[in-house]
DNA sequence: CGGCTAGTCATTTTT
DNA sequence: TGACTAGCCG
């Protein structure tokens, strides 16, 4: 039954079960098809535990998906498999482990931002002004070392800069200090664990009896020395990855781990998965094209039985507006033909590029959605809420002590502050403890100084807080932890006291946040508050409230992301706009010469071979960057793709003053758009029209989120009307109404 | 403490 | 060009 739909690779892949592989999975291989086959058989047919599995992959969108489909196929109680992601593993791992390494259960995990901020602290406190040091250049030392495994006091060889180590020292000292790790420590510390505690490794060895691992080609060294140690006795290990889709070098992703698995493994079994079946002939051969040119790879030919498919269009638009309209424009005629939204996707290659494609959707009411961008939990209000949340899980961590402890505002500066960490740093105390001690017995703390608004604000927070850790210690739910928190910090009221559209926009992720950990505690039996925090740090997509509830529009939303963000994703009908040279390939990774030009190569064609139907190429002649008009000619990748597989079009709209291509050499293989139809006629009427059409979202300063319903008069007599999220309807003139898109 | 201005610097971001 | 930050002043 296991083998219907699988050909002979991937049988393979699943029957070979004992001792180590490595498969080489193409773009579109069935590759997680394949890999959840392999679960399944262990599980059913060679009646493995699933307590003795482990699957690791990078990303939490993986790990779900594979999650899910396994329990789908099987009738087991998977409780108990582990099929997570690297960090998560390592931090469930440490929860249990941790105080072999001198910190205890309830540590703080740091994300980059707070990485930053401790950095820039240390060059404070050193005196350095960042801009002789940037602190980004630290950081990435650090992150470098932890990337390769190394933790203080290990063995083995590592590129020591004099400069920078001592940062790396003062860094380590200080997350110790506040009982915190970084994502990067996560995988250390584990390794460190296994290296110094022999018996803590033997008993995860005996207990993963097959190891897993997903999208090998963006692990870095630590992961491949963990998952190493862990399958060294058992040598039940399956990798699966795909060299030509390693987008993420850059974050330490090693191709060492593909090249170097069979000497570790010298009786590893290789496999590729070479055939395609999600991609048009056309597209498979165009992007196999291109990724031949890289040589840092080991080599695999795709092929497809799908048929040829629609040839791919170059698109040459005169500037970054025209290549929107063309989006939009052909978005609609797609649509005519019945396609529906969440069938197309498009694709950039950097963020900034969405801004002016979503105000041309907007403009022709396209409804998207925009996959990966602005991260809820790095808004501000949601990092000051975290940040009391995390201090009453850990005491030891300053950094969320100083983060909260003058918001709102309470009469506690940067000069009284300052005094506290001194006495915590003499004292071998974090500011917490200091601060909490200090409330009842000032007489202790001749050197600082309180004003009598200060103390009792203090007071205040302490006494709060300390009402909230008992709570927390009684097993009282996050979500009511966090009302107190929220209500009786003052930073509701703080929030509420400006109504403007600032304020009331963050009061609304609030409610998000709230809903979040309602969320979350559905999720559970016993919800945690140290949990909630864990979820928030290594899988903070989980928790999201759907809002597509589909009601504005029933063909779903076209899909806008950068190409980083659409590995592992299909779309029938896929857009890649700004294919220019210094924007795909990047300016930044032309400098760094052919390895930048390769790992461009690759993210090129991660987004080629998204495509299920129908490719389109998009450049710009010339394009609006930094303020300045750069001409920057079409990317070299579309000169890599065989002519057989494009064509060249030039795309007219109204205000397009240029009506021929400028690349003459691929005049024979041109062909003028003709988009004499409906779709630029309302292209036409839109440009000079509405700033709000009919069916567009606004918030409204006062009375929130909206629709437009109707519009009226033009330039400063524009009215609309608007129907509220409660019902109420009311007109405003655009032109004063204190109204933006939403 | 908060609001303003001048100066700076511009990828990608699974965890 | 525009978003963010550091430093200054009221």
């Amino acid at each position: 039954m296991l083998t219907t739909n699988l050909n002979k690779a991937q049988r393979e892949v699943v029957y070979d079960s004992d001792g180590p592989v490595m498969v080489l999975a193409g773009a579109g291989s069935g590759k997680t098809r394949t890999l959840v086959s392999r679960v399944t058989y262990l599980l059913e047919e060679k009646n493995i535990s699933p307590f003795r599995i482990l699957a690791l992959t990078f990303s939490n969108k993986a790990a779900r998906e594979m999650k899910e489909r396994v329990a789908c196929e099987v009738d087991l109680d998977i409780g108990t498999l582990q099929m997570t992601t690297f960090h998560s593993f390592c931090a469930r791992l440490l929860r249990s482990e941790i105080g072999y390494l001198g910190l205890s259960r309830s540590f703080t995990i740091y994300d980059d931002s707070e990485s930053k901020t401790v950095v820039k602290f240390l060059l404070k406190r050193r005196g350095i002004s960042p801009k002789d040091l940037s602190p980004y250049e630290i950081l990435y030392y650090i992150n470098d070392l932890k990337n390769n495994g190394f933790y203080h006091g290990c063995t083995g060889e590592f590129p020591i800069d004099e400069d920078l180590h001592p940062f790396f020292m003062d860094y380590e000292t200080e997350l110790h200090k506040a009982n915190a790790l970084d994502f990067g420590g996560l995988l250390t510390a584990v390794v460190q664990l296994f290296q110094c505690h022999p018996e803590v490794l033997d008993m995860y060895q005996k207990k993963f009896k097959y190891v897993l691992v997903d999208e090998y080609q963006d692990t870095n060294r630590v992961q491949f020395e963990i998952i190493k140690m862990l399958s060294e006795k058992h040598r039940n290990i399956c990798v699966v990855g795909d060299e030509d889709q390693s987008i993420y070098s850059w974050r330490g992703a090693d191709i060492r781990n593909i090249l170097d698995f069979e000497s570790v493994f010298p009786e590893a079994k290789v496999i590729k998965l070479e055939q395609n079946y999600r991609s048009s002939k056309i597209i498979i051969e165009a992007a196999s094209a291109v990724i031949e040119k890289n040589l840092m790879r080991k080599g695999k030919a795709m092929w497809t039985d799908n048929p040829d498919g629609d040839i791919i269009p170059i698109i040459e638009c005169a500037d970054e507006k025209s290549e929107a309209e063309f989006v939009a424009s052909e978005i609609l005629k797609l649509k005519k033909s019945g396609v529906e939204n969440r069938d197309v996707a498009l694709f950039y290659r950097m963020n900034a590029q969405s801004r002016i494609i979503e105000d041309m959707f907007r403009k022709h009411n396209i409804a998207y959605r925009i996959v990966g961008g602005i991260k809820f939990y790095e808004r501000k209000e949601i990092k000051d809420i975290l940040a009391y949340l995390r201090l009453i899980v850990n005491d030891k961590d300053s950094l969320a002590f100083s983060r909260i402890v003058n918001v709102p505002t309470r009469g506690v500066g940067a000069t009284t502050l300052r005094k506290l960490e001194n006495e915590a740093v003499a004292k071998g105390l974090s500011l917490w403890e200091i601060v909490s001690d200090l409330v009842d017995n000032q007489e202790n703390y001749a050197n600082i100084r309180l004003t009598s608004r200060t103390k009792s604000s203090l007071v205040q927070l302490v006494s709060m807080m300390m009402e909230v850790k008992v709570m927390d210690g009684e097993g009282v739910r996050p979500s009511q932890l966090y009302e107190k928190v929220l209500h009786e910090s003052g930073y509701y009221e703080f929030l509420s006291a400006s109504r403007n559209h600032e304020s009331i926009s963050r009061l609304e992720n609030l409610d998000e946040f709230d809903n979040a950990i309602k969320q979350f505690e559905m999720n559970r039996d016993k919800p945690t508050l140290l949990e909630f925090l864990e979820t928030i740090n290594l899988d903070p997509s989980s928790n999201e409230s759907s809002t597509d509830d589909g009601k504005f529009n029933t063909s779903g939303e076209v899909s806008l992301m950068t190409a980083h963000g659409a590995k592992g994703l299909e779309y029938d009908y896929v857009f890649i706009a700004g294919a220019e040279e210094n924007i795909f390939p990047s300016y930044r990774s032309l400098e760094e010469g052919e390895i930048g030009v390769e790992e461009e190569r690759r993210l090129f064609y991660v987004a080629m071979t998204r495509a299920m139907k129908k490719l389109y190429i998009i450049f710009a002649q010339g394009r609006l960057l930094h303020g300045q008009i750069k001409f920057n000619g079409p990317s070299r990748y579309i000169n890599e793709i065989p002519p057989k597989f494009f064509k060249w079009k030039k795309f007219k709209y109204g205000g397009d003053r240029r009506n021929e291509s400028v690349f003459p050499d691929y005049e024979e293989n041109s062909q003028e758009v003709d988009y004499g139809d409906e779709s630029i006629i309302q292209i036409k009427r839109e440009k000079s029209g509405y700033k709000f059409p009919a069916g567009s979202r606004i918030i409204h300063s006062l009375y929130g989120e909206g629709i437009v319903l109707e519009t009226e008069g033009a330039g400063k007599n524009e009215k609309i009307l608007i129907r509220f999220k409660d019902g109420i309807r009311k007109k405003f003139l655009t032109c004063i109404a204190p109204i933006v898109p939403f």
